[in-house]
DNA sequence: TGTACATCAGTGAACGCGCGTTCACTGATGTAC
DNA sequence: TGTACATCAGTGAACGCGCGTTCACTGATGTAC
């Protein structure tokens, strides 16, 4: 809350030169991840940022910490997204409207995030698992309280079925698909569990 | 219908080493693939399968002509299951059983056969694709008429639904969570679009 | 049933490739004066 | 403000690895007689 600046963990780098090097990774990461999912070559990503591999390896001791940089400012805003909603009068719009929003980053990253949230890679995955799941745990919360969400769902299930849709649908070709997906998911959590006949 | 025995589209090798190679390069090939995903290494197969490298080339021009001869079988097993639960009483159980049972196998092969549904490798994985959405379409059509199923879904998007799950959690911890999931789902699916409040 | 041989299948070393990762070296930067 | 230098960052060739794939060769099989 302190802080303005959303950086990695991690102290920033001291030097000029080295900084920019490293704004230029995370963007180039964030590039390739984004075309070629979370296994995307390292060097690749050191070659399309302008550097060489050392220099990648200086700053991210592995590609969990890469990946987890380039999460960072997706999971802020997500953060952000969530506590305002936590505050919107309707709680089931509310915690429609993060999910949507969620589902968005995960499609964007094709399944990176997914990468990242699914297995815990290393302690950093972890974290970000971790963040991810506390938000969606609090607006599923509030929408069970005062909304017309399911009691008997989990934060994990819900999460767990939004990171499929975003898995499967990584290379559909299909323009809306995601989203009608969703919406029939948010059904499922806003409706009765199954009515007979 | 007049085949008995379900051989993959090409004709069977004719010699007798020829054929027991390619069983066993398909029994391996069943393994791996379930282990590693169908990105497997075929070197590994071939190794696993006790053959050299060439063998296995000489059976399978390339990896998606492999990939279709494991996913034969299963395919073959759950056509016969639509066609015995197509003269089922109630059709939507008949779906929910199907659904169940596709889910099964593509937990089974990691999303091996996502891969093959979801973008269409080769010809091959593109007659894979046909076939489980001729099925699932029939099961879905017949529970739209004659059971609960909402009218504004599509085969191709409960499908992709079934396949987002067994990708988000081919490697979760958590047993039950897959069947836990899909009941949500099926749950959406034999619903009404949504109430409001 | 037994043998000769053409055919088909299997072998596995070898190739080129891109990967992740390292490290001795060069160079730029910021600081102390 | 200007310079000297210690420190930190960047470089990129190099390594070993496993991959997909090929192909000249060997060997097993089935068939014709």
């Amino acid at each position: 809350m302190t802080n303005r600046q959303s950086h990695t963990p991690a102290e920033p780098p001291r030097r000029t030169d080295a900084r920019l090097n490293r704004e230029r990774l995370v963007a180039a990461a964030r590039e390739v991840f984004a075309e070629a999912g979370p296994g995307a070559s390292l060097n690749e990503i050191a070659r399309r940022a302008g550097v060489g591999p050392g220099t990648l390896y200086r700053h991210f001791p592995n590609r969990s910490a890469l990946l987890t940089a380039v999460l960072a400012d997706r999971i802020e805003t997500l953060r952000a997204e969530a506590e305002q909603l936590l505050t919107s009068p309707n709680a089931d719009d509310a915690l429609d409207q993060w999910l949507r929003a969620f589902l968005t980053h995960a499609r964007v990253n094709q399944g990176m995030g997914s990468a990242l949230l699914v297995e815990s890679v290393g302690e950093l995955g972890f974290d970000c698992h971790r963040r991810i799941l506390d938000m969606a745990s609090d607006l599923l919360a509030r929408a069970q309280r005062h909304g017309t969400a399911r009691a008997d769902l989990t934060a994990d299930d819900v999460l767990q079925l939004v990171i499929g849709i975003a898995l499967s649908t990584a290379h559909s070709k299909q323009a809306g698909q995601p989203e009608r997906l969703l919406d029939l998911v948010l059904d499922a959590v806003h409706g009765a569990p199954r009515r007979s006949e």
